[in-house]
DNA sequence: GTGGTCTAGACCACT
DNA sequence: GTGGTCTAGACCACC
């Protein structure tokens, strides 16, 4: 069963961290293309929201890309992430890239701290797809 | 005169992308300890938005510690960032180290790719202050 | 054999797909007036279907004139188009073209490309009628 | 006042037919880029639906491209459609005309009285722009 | 069972 | 004022 969970307090809206830690189970292998999801239902039941609000979650990642809604059969992680253009792929990956130097500057952490970071999110997150 | 611009058709209010600018200008140098930021008139003026917009990113960053404002005088860039617990300046930068790491991941940029943009990032930063 | 083949990802219904591709093999002329069509349950298998997709998408063809059942014998081909009176022929024809036309100004397509495309569309199902 | 109005009897969703009535409106120059549209509220109580439905039907617009949604100032026309992969253009443009041509070898339309009504619809799209 | 649409209404965030 | 999010619950369509 995959782990789900809100933080009520956050800034986030609920539909938002759901995309987020739906993207992160994607990007880890934890979760495989042509993987179920959990249904709407179950997944509101489980995180005690409205079922509007996965359907929208479920919406938004659709036209990311990232799942594959069936009507009456389930929801899916897609085969294959929707091809994005190159620029715009980069361009998205520079503004976090960017986000992050921003706050290291201003955190006054040096370079290979961060650097270091960045490396182990990225290792911990192949390291969640070995099993 | 401080270059501001706003996007409004992105999905961040007007005053978070306010926000953004002003720290990516303090982290970078150009704005530097005790410096005047435009006052609250003439930024809503230049920028084309309600002042109420920009009392609010001016708010939050004082919040932040970002900035000071000073009743009657103006606002200006904070002495010295006010001191963030270690433990809580790192969950923050990993955080957004994590957010790169699962889009990196997601479309598929190899490790040294997301280093080298983060790194490009960085440099960009400490150049913009050198003038 | 008749090509079946179902767009699982797509925002039709798998019902509405295999009636889309019946439509197209009749006024291609692949299948011709009184033709046997397959029966629900080899579709059903074919298409990796639940048997009642394949009922609602006959049912609706049948109603739609197009095809023809006959208990215990299978389906077929209707031997003629129910006549539709001439005005609603008319205004279901007018419908698809002003779809066309909507997308092709937005799409901002010259007025000769979107002719070429419907007259190549044309020539292809005379075309596939030949052999 | 921009005329809108609902078929509740028809199969398509109240969203679906409201974003191609504001689709039909764009593409034929009634409106036109910047133009601002109805707000949400006032679209709703127009149409008689929940401004939800309206919600929903921007929001896919501005997925599209076509709308840009403006927190707290209203809903615009983008002001230049989302750049779609040529590749990406042909294939929706042949999709409608493929719609199209199967309905008019059913319906035993000649290839003219086809190209014909195509014609028609794309003045009558340019015509509404005039004034 | 699944997802899709819609309502009525609340409350929040932004300008 | 604007749009954004969410709830509770209904009913429909698809498989």
């Amino acid at each position: 069963m995959l782990h789900l969970h809100l933080d009520r307090s956050s800034a986030l809206p609920a539909y938002s961290q759901l995309m987020e830690q739906v993207r992160h189970y994607v990007a880890s292998g934890v979760l495989r293309p042509g993987d179920k999801l959990p249904s709407i239902r179950a997944a509101a039941r489980y995180l005690g929201v409205n079922p509007a609000t996965v359907v929208k979650a479920y919406g938004e990642l659709e036209h990311a890309g990232v799942l594959c809604r069936e009507h009456g059969r389930g929801v899916f992680v897609a085969e294959r992430m929707k091809a994005m253009p190159a620029k715009e792929r980069q361009a998205e990956l520079r503004r976090h890239a960017r986000s992050l130097a921003v706050r290291a500057v201003q955190l006054d952490a040096p370079e290979e701290t961060v650097l270091r970071l960045v490396t182990e999110e990225l290792e911990a997150l192949r390291g969640e797809a070995a099993p």
